[in-house]
DNA sequence: CCTTGACATAAAGTTAGGTTTAGGTATTAC
DNA sequence: GTAATACCTAAACCTAACTTTATGTCAAGG
């Protein structure tokens, strides 16, 4: 059992987000002594499914439904296990579009060091847009698309 | 050259998006013809680039000021291309991030999908925390750590 | 016994990044 | 000539996810 402020490091959260996911109903019948938060083990495995599903861009409210998905036992499985297949597909999504300006980044990058080293950008602008060396046409082109 | 209604179809923006843009000073010296906008490439490269940084996590103000360091010339290339790393960094940290939210993600579907089939968590339980399929567990470690 | 520190609540405040509204201009279609 | 479109501005509005503020309780240390 841990105390707010105990979780509040282990988790590197403020105490005041902690309050206020309770007060949005995502740690349902947490255990209180004498009005004092106690964090158990499943509160601690609810904050690590929170960050996930928050980071796949689920909004609280439906942190929240999940959540009380979780206290009405079995019959929710596959309400569950649908959430996290739709969550795993739009993170997947993502990750292309990161991977994308990832390659812009790179791309500019090579741009910018080759802009120093010309001392302008008209050597670069000849090159543009597909006369490229051929790994930095393969960053442009994929950022491009 | 465009007008703020075909930028808008071909990058999928609202309209009041791109003049939400303009104001804050991601376009700085478009041209307008008696007052309305005329967007040129080089107004449609600064939206890629705009998209690419806003995706990295860069605030308006600072593309803002990036977009200012471009009609400043040469003398820039170094602010441009420290940005431009800086922001590479991020993104390749971020990319770890989502790896591990996605490793969560799929270890979860596993994880109900087998619930489903047990008809409880039983099994789960036992199997947790270490003593999962070896495919599996690769999943949980990285999401866990 | 009184101060310090950790906990509590309710309610107001904050922030970024837009979006909407209200009112106006200019061009083209019939 | 009037109706529909596409453009314009300034300013008010919106939203999610926190954060801050004001106020209070309670236990332990000196």
């Amino acid at each position: 059992m841990y105390t707010i402020g105990q979780v509040s490091e282990m988790f590197n959260l403020p105490i005041s987000t902690l309050r206020y996911y309770d007060k949005e109903g995502l740690f349902p019948g947490m255990e209180r002594q004498s009005g004092i938060r106690k964090f158990s083990e499943r509160e601690l495995e609810a904050l690590r499914v929170i960050e996930c599903l928050k980071k796949s861009g689920l909004e609280i409210k439906d942190i929240k439904q999940f959540m009380a998905w979780c206290g009405e036992g079995a019959s929710t499985y596959p309400n569950r296990k649908e959430l996290f297949k739709n969550r795993k597909a739009i993170v997947e999504a993502e990750m292309v579009k990161l991977q994308k300006t990832l390659d812009m980044l790179k791309f500019k990058c090579w741009y910018y060091k080759t802009a120093i080293y010309d001392g302008n950008e008209e050597r670069l602008n000849e090159m543009l847009p597909d006369k490229l060396p051929t790994e930095i046409q393969v960053l442009y082109d994929n950022a491009h698309s």
